[in-house]
DNA sequence: ATCTGTGCAAACCTTTTGCACGTCA
DNA sequence: TGACGTGCAAAAGGTTTGCACAGAT
C-alpha cells in the first residue's frame, strides 16, 4: 500500500505534470493537518512559514489532491469549500456542531449497507455519498441549556 | 394541519412584515414547483410570466420561506443554493445524478434511527442532516456502458 | 404618516483564470 | 529549449446590501 505522498508523486508523474517545490511544501502541510480547514484557512496557515506561495498555487495544488484521491471536497454549506485528507479511500462522515463549529468523523457500516439498498431500489448506481448530521456537541449543548436559566 | 401558505403568513404576521403581492407571487410559484432549482433557475422562470419581479427580491422571499421553515436550503456542491418546499417537516435525502443533473428523493425510517445512535454514541444533539448519494441513474448508467462499448 | 418592501445597481466573497516571468525536465 | 508552474491581479459567478422610491398598515 502506497501512502499519500507516494500516490501524489505517481499522479504527478503519470499526467506529466512537475514535481516543484511549492507542491511537496502544500503537500507535506496537508498532510500533517488532520483539520477540515476552508482553502483560506489552510493558506493563512501555510503563509505563516512560507510567505512567498500564492493563494492560486495553493487552490490549485488542493484541486490537484482531490483529482488524484488524496484529498476530498467538503462542503458545509457556509459557503467555503473544505479539503480533508483522504485515507486508503475508507469513507467517513461528518457530526458539525453549529454552535462551535466543531466537525467529527465518524463511520458506519451500517448507514452506508442501507445506502446501497436505497440505491438499489431506485435503480441507481451510487459513486459517492455525503452524510452530515448537525446539532450541538454536548459542551455547547450543555452551555446552551445553562444559558436559558 | 395548517397548509404552507397559511404557515407563511402567519410568520410575517408574527414578525410584522407585510404581506405584498410579490410575496404572494414568488409563494404562489414556490409552491407550485417541486423541483429543487437554485435561486437564479426560479427567478427565470419566474421572469416569464411576472418580468417585474427582481432578483433581490425573490432572494430575500426565499430566505423568508427558509426561515418560517415552509422551505430547505440545499447545497450539492456545484456552487449554487437550491431551495425545496419543506412539507409537514417531513424529512428527505436525495439521490443525485451526477450524468443528467436528475433529483430524486427518497426517505428511509431506518438510516435516520442509525443517525440517532450515532449521534448519541458522540454526545451529540441532532438538530439537522443532510444525506446525498451520488451515482448515475439508471438511464445514464445504461448510456455510459453502450458508449464504452 | 410611518415603516417595511421593492428594484436597481453596486458591493462582497470565494473561486477561477490570464498573463508575464520563473523553473523543472 | 520547451512546456509547465507560479504569483499577481483581475475576472467570474453567486449572494448580499445600500439607497431612493413605492406600497402596506
Amino acid at each position: 500500500m502506497k501512502n499519500q505522498e507516494e500516490l501524489f508523486l505517481d499522479f504527478l508523474a503519470r499526467k506529466r505534470l512537475k514535481n516543484t517545490s511549492q507542491r511537496m511544501i502544500i503537500l507535506k502541510s496537508f498532510l500533517r493537518q488532520s483539520l477540515h480547514l476552508s482553502t483560506e484557512d489552510f493558506y493563512l496557515q501555510l503563509r505563516k512559514k512560507h510567505p512567498a506561495i500564492g493563494y492560486a498555487t495553493v487552490h490549485r495544488t488542493l484541486k490537484l489532491f482531490a483529482e488524484c484521491g488524496i484529498a476530498a471536497e467538503r462542503n458545509f454549506g457556509d459557503g467555503q469549500t473544505r479539503f480533508e485528507v483522504n485515507y486508503d479511500n475508507e469513507h467517513h462522515d461528518h457530526l458539525v456542531c453549529t454552535g462551535c463549529g466543531k466537525i467529527i468523523e465518524f463511520e458506519n457500516r451500517q448507514i452506508e449497507q442501507l445506502q446501497l439498498d436505497v440505491a438499489r431500489t431506485h435503480n441507481f448506481f451510487i459513486k459517492d455519498h455525503r452524510l452530515e448530521l448537525y446539532g450541538l456537541c454536548a459542551a455547547c449543548h450543555a452551555s446552551e441549556a445553562s444559558s436559558l436559566s
